[in-house]
DNA sequence: CATAAAGTTCAAAATAAAATGAACTAAAAA
DNA sequence: TTTTTAGTTCATTTTATTTTGAACTTTATG
């Protein structure tokens, strides 16, 4: 495999430690994507890795749960097969704002606790409301997302040509 | 202190520790809240989450870097106090949605790295795309949120107290 | 049915992250 | 200037997370 992939390959794994998951999720995540062909077996991945049969066992279920990776199994073939899932993508971020909503609900909760209402309670006010609000305007903005994506793909796709030719 | 509080903190410090953050940090943070007072010295907060001064050291290091808490100072006193930041709201939103773009751009990286073009670069430059759309959208939707927010916490207010007096 | 390949499980080992505590620095007060 | 208080630093310890590897389960195939 080229040295850039396997760059590649690990720094998807610190990106992944980064966002609070596993750094061998992220490495493979990130070998199903750079990899040439449409899936790859369990102990391909295992061999590419260089990890054991336990971690990635373990890192293929976590990927499974977060729907980040699926499985395919062929007829006449016991081995089970794995590729990025083409999940939609706007579900990604709808999970990952569940942590706003804890977030907004934790303020709004210690501004409940608080007896003497100051300029804190305000804010904790302020900072949910916020929240709860941004919450209903990007499942708006997700709808317009899925209705007019194939434009605005197509506009970002001329916009960067544009920036190459130049 | 109220058992209530004292549940609350230790849940602001699990929920923090979810974010990434450390279960310290989300402790010092939900004392500074539901405290009663405006703000709390570091041997105050020291004393009531039992912990060594080292650790206190460290976890005010983190959230003022991160702009959550304000260190206070006095004249005549040489000690330091600390309060929640009134931080703009929305500013940890944006500041959280630089893990987009991360993502975003290994996600486009990853599309660049394959030579051959199947439905995994289709999927990815659509992801990207998406990513770098929601960012926009999410700048002009904050630029609302501060433009009329007192109307928004008006509606919102008049709403929460609709329910509970139903 | 017996064999072998493909994965899973889980206790133990390795690694990483966080907290402690003691020695240190800075700055106000006596 | 000396003492005291407030906080920082950092090596060591504690705790939590990840990985390994060997024994086990499951399922296909001769």
């Amino acid at each position: 495999m080229e040295t850039e992939k396997i760059t590649y390959i690990e720094e998807s794994g610190l990106l992944f430690e980064k966002l609070g998951l596993t750094r061998m999720a992220g490495r493979v995540f990130g070998y199903l994507i750079v990899s040439e062909e449409d899936q790859a077996s369990f102990d391909q991945i295992r061999k590419v890795l260089q990890a054991s049969k336990g971690s990635i066992s373990g890192t293929m279920k976590q990927l499974l749960n977060a729907g980040m990776v699926e499985a395919v199994s062929l007829p006449g073939d016991r081995k089970t097969y794995y590729r990025p899932s083409k999940m939609k993508i706007s579900d990604i971020l709808k999970h990952r704002m569940r942590q706003f909503d804890d977030f907004a609900r934790i303020l709004s909760r210690g501004e409940e606790l608080k007896s003497k209402k100051d300029d804190v309670s305000e804010w904790l006010i302020e900072a949910s409301t916020f929240y709860l609000w941004i919450g209903e305007q990007l499942d708006e903005i997700i709808d317009k997302w899925e209705s007019e994506k194939t434009k605005i793909i197509e506009e970002y796709r001329q916009n960067h040509e544009e920036r190459i030719e130049s």
